[in-house]
DNA sequence: TCTGGGGTCCTAGGACCC
DNA sequence: TCTGGGGTCCTAGGACCC
């Protein structure tokens, strides 16, 4: 009989930002360190801080003013991103060699399909993987080991600072069900708030919810949410996630409010830069422009467009932007401003579909058979592409399932 | 607790087409 | 023409995550 067991971990790295600097300077290793945005503007939050600091009541979106208040001895730095990517880089090249099905979620976590190998003592050799993260790497993480992608997450959340959680199925009834529903991934404080005015308060509870309540209240998420509840999760570990961007954004907060128009036109342009450097270096186009414009009393509006042909230069980003801006600002105080291009796609298959376009366009009297002909005679056979053909092939792995160790049993 | 910046996914309404 | 049903695309906003 086939066994569709897999073994998944879910790695987490630990305030991960903080253990790269304590690498780069030991000295602060042992200290209440935190990395704050803006460490030296009033509007600096801070993004992660060390467990010594936590230990003093510091948390991450906390006001740096705040912090220092709550921990004079906090040591404030600057966010270094680079260092934090060589790092990231190095801890999924270690993870690789214990398997190819490896999906990065962000940064500093990512999930790990294990190849089950018969009599394997699955514990020791995921607390060889921590250890050698450790004692190379100098990174502390949290390791989570289910059969499924949620229980792997909620398992690695369990013990934290370099804990080891195993997360059975059997063991969902007594573990998960009498945690409140905000703990579960995917549960925030909206919905665990909307699931309390339906009487449900537990995980035990959603997991046995009426599933046409759930659906009128929360649509597919509801029994998505119900099905997790239950221990369960078939979502694949995707290694090709990570390339399918689906858009490319960048957003500031002012350092002052503003209504000069001046200004915020140098900012929809730092902005654009930024978001056609990005999208070059990925090599993609996209056919969506949108901006975000908060103002003083936070309320966010987006705008977006979109256009024939994808875009990428700097230079037409500016201008929809520009566009929407102006279109759409009411003249009040700006807090924040974003760009974004979204509906990307690669730039080599854009820019053959434009050549299709325009090269349809002088001939599009003819009949489409001959159309075909006569485009694949001046550009060579493969040159049409069909619709089908334009999206993206998304690689699927799917698990060794001749498994005869009943490891989840 | 007066809140940064990067994303993803889902929903709902309207336009438009057959 | 006072009027069905299915589908897709676009836009705006909300919820959530790290």
């Amino acid at each position: 009989m086939v066994n569709k067991s897999r073994i998944i971990l879910h790695i987490d790295m630990n305030s991960f930002y903080a253990s790269v600097e304590q690498i780069y300077d030991p000295s602060l290793k042992g200290k209440a360190i935190a990395i704050a945005g803006n460490p030296k503007e009033r509007r600096g939050i801070i993004i992660t801080c060390s467990y010594e600091a936590r230990a003093r009541g510091v948390y991450t979106t906390m006001n740096v003013g705040e912090a220092r208040r709550k921990c004079p001895e906090l040591i404030v730095l600057p966010p270094n991103f680079e260092r934090y990517r060589a790092a990231s880089k190095s801890f999924f090249n270690l993870l690789k060699e214990y398997s190819e099905i490896l999906q990065p979620v962000s940064i500093d976590e990512g999930y790990l399909q294990l190849p089950i190998v018969d009599g394997q003592n699955v514990l020791q050799h995921v607390q060889n993987i921590q250890d050698r993260i450790w004692n190379e790497l100098q990174l502390p993480c949290s390791i989570g080991i289910a059969p499924n992608k949620f229980l792997a997450k909620m398992a690695s959340d369990m013990k934290k600072p370099m804990g080891i959680t195993i997360l059975r199925k059997r063991d969902v009834p007594t573990i998960l069900w009498p945690m409140n529903v905000i703990e579960m991934h995917g549960v925030g404080k909206s919905t665990a708030e909307k699931l309390a005015n339906l009487g449900i308060q537990t995980i035990g509870e959603l997991a046995v919810a009426d599933e046409y309540v759930l659906k009128q209240n929360f649509g597919i998420n509801g029994l998505r949410m119900k099905q997790k509840a239950n221990g369960e999760d078939d979502r694949p570990v995707d290694p090709e996630a990570i390339y399918d961007t689906k858009s490319v954004g960048n957003s500031t907060t002012l350092s002052y409010d503003t209504t000069d128009r001046d200004e915020l036109y140098k900012v929809i342009v730092t902005l654009s830069e930024k978001v056609a450097e990005r999208l070059k270096a990925k090599k993609l186009a996209g056919v969506t422009v949108s901006i975000m414009i908060r103002s003083a009393d936070w309320e966010t509006c987006t705008r977006s467009k979109s256009i024939n042909n994808a875009i990428h230069s700097k230079e037409d980003i500016i201008e929809q932007a520009w566009y929407l801006f102006n279109k759409h600002w009411d003249e009040e105080p700006v807090r924040l401003l974003g760009v974004t291009v979204s509906n990307v796609s690669d730039l080599k298959e854009t820019t053959q579909q434009l050549t299709l376009f325009n090269f349809e366009e002088h001939i599009k009297e003819e009949p489409i058979i001959k159309l075909v002909d006569q485009i694949e005679q001046k550009f060579g056979k493969g040159t049409i592409v069909r619709g089908s053909d334009i999206a993206k092939p998304v690689g699927k792995y799917h698990a060794n399932t001749s498994f005869s160790k009943d490891f989840w049993e």
